[in-house]
DNA sequence: TGGAAACTGTGTCTACGGTACACAGAAGCA
DNA sequence: TGCTTCTGTGTACCGTAGACACAGTTTCCA
């Protein structure tokens, strides 16, 4: 068994407990738990072997009994902090993703350290993780798009959460980030000769509330929307126009 | 000015030259390249102030005579490598974006670390980094939408074109990387009652390319359009099927 | 019952990383 | 000429991940 199944195994498998030796003091929870606790608090630039194992009361190295390396670890946090996805639903596809998106959007609120665990190169991927994905991927089943046509928008809308949770993130975190936001904005205005249609956007009175993610949200349902519509039996079909309206203008 | 102005003031002002002391022998153009060369061959993770200095034949201390550290380094290079956007076009808004995405994908095949470098907490933006998204939101004058749609829209769009240039990275990568990935199916096979629906989509006999990206961004231009056609004056539209086919089934 | 084997936690070590600071030499201005 | 200012460098500190050997503990088997 190479290390890379060995970590699958660590997320994936049950737990192979060996008879002979001590017990082992720490276990795999405890270990994530802590390295979620510093995550929470400060973030997953804070979290080291070191902090983590220091945290539970015991040497950095004893963490290497438990998990392979940092990235393990990591998986482990991620996998621990996900948890179960909403049960599968029978609602309509549109209402289904809408709130899944808003669930997904809320965790990366509440954790926003798990954005820069997922991000970044190849990584460890747990069932929970995995299970989010399924949902997706289910609530897509049965209105005419080909297997590999519901995995690519399954990672369109995750993809979106990801983008917009991100940029809140750097909205809400301590003043000098939120400074760094204005100064940009101040940026854009006095540079307003290169930068005509972002001075424009900018000036306009927006509506002070952050809309950017429903409104990416019910565009990519719009979009898919009208895939599935052009999938439809000719004699079902509807114009994408009669549906309830989504205009969000604020006006 | 604090180090923040400073920060700035590299990347969008003009350099303050000092005449007194010796003329400076490295140059925030060097630097920049001598980065970008290391980033390109292996990687963010392999930049470091003494690989940098190194390849310069310079000391690593040098290097904080011309920026204030690590992450104003990585901000050159980012600028220094997206370059000038593709100038302003009279094309239709839906043509201009396809283009942009298509560019934007281009640069990070090219420079897959520079999503590495944009991603993460509070970055610094230079002018260049800015022009391309002016590209967006000009594209969507005149459209019936209001600047924070048109902002939200451009993030949308810049968010769907990373996420998959960082999905189609990791398929690239070398071989571990695809094994996990390989792994990773043979995981959604094995526990496919778990994953029902994932499994199911993988399972159906797939078209073999790669067609994430340009399905994402379909559906987030038709998202708009339908948008788009909802704002237009009533007597000017037309529905949304009557547009060219986009339909992108393979069979 | 007494090894022997297997396992846990620890202390020590290496090789890096970013960056603070003091200092010697070079260049321009008075 | 001498003062000022700037450059590049050497040394230092503290933090990181991880390798490795070792002592102590527990269980299995002869």
């Amino acid at each position: 068994m190479n290390e890379q199944d060995a970590a699958v195994r660590l997320l994936w498998g049950p737990p192979a407990r060996p008879t002979r030796g001590p017990k082992p003091a720490l276990s795999l929870e405890s270990i994530a738990r802590a390295g979620v606790e510093i995550a929470d608090a400060e973030g997953l630039a804070a979290v080291s072997m070191q902090r983590v194992a220091g945290l539970l009361a015991y040497t950095k190295m004893s963490l290497y009994r438990y998990v392979q390396g940092k990235a393990e670890l990591i998986a482990l946090m991620v996998e621990h902090t996900v948890g179960e996805p909403p049960p599968p639903s029978a609602a309509p596809w549109r209402d289904q993703l809408t709130d899944w998106a808003h669930r997904m959007a809320a965790l990366f609120a509440a954790h926003p350290w798990v954005l820069d665990a997922l991000s970044g190169g190849p990584r460890l991927t747990g069932p929970r993780e995995l299970a989010w994905l399924e949902r997706v991927v289910a609530a897509l089943d049965g209105h005419g798009l080909s297997g590999a046509e519901r995995m690519d928008a399954a990672v369109l809308l995750v993809g979106h959460v990801r983008t917009i949770a991100a940029q809140q993130r750097q909205s809400r975190e301590g003043s000098p980030e939120a400074e760094m936001l204005r100064a940009l904005g101040g940026l854009v205005a006095s540079h307003a000769e290169r930068y005509p249609a972002l001075a424009a956007a900018m000036a306009e009175p927006g509506e002070g509330r952050d809309n950017a993610f429903d409104f990416g949200v019910e565009r990519i349902l719009d979009g898919l929307a009208a895939l599935i519509d052009r999938r439809k039996p000719l004699d079902r079909r509807k114009p994408l126009d009669n549906r309830k309206p989504l205009d969000n203008r604020a006006d």
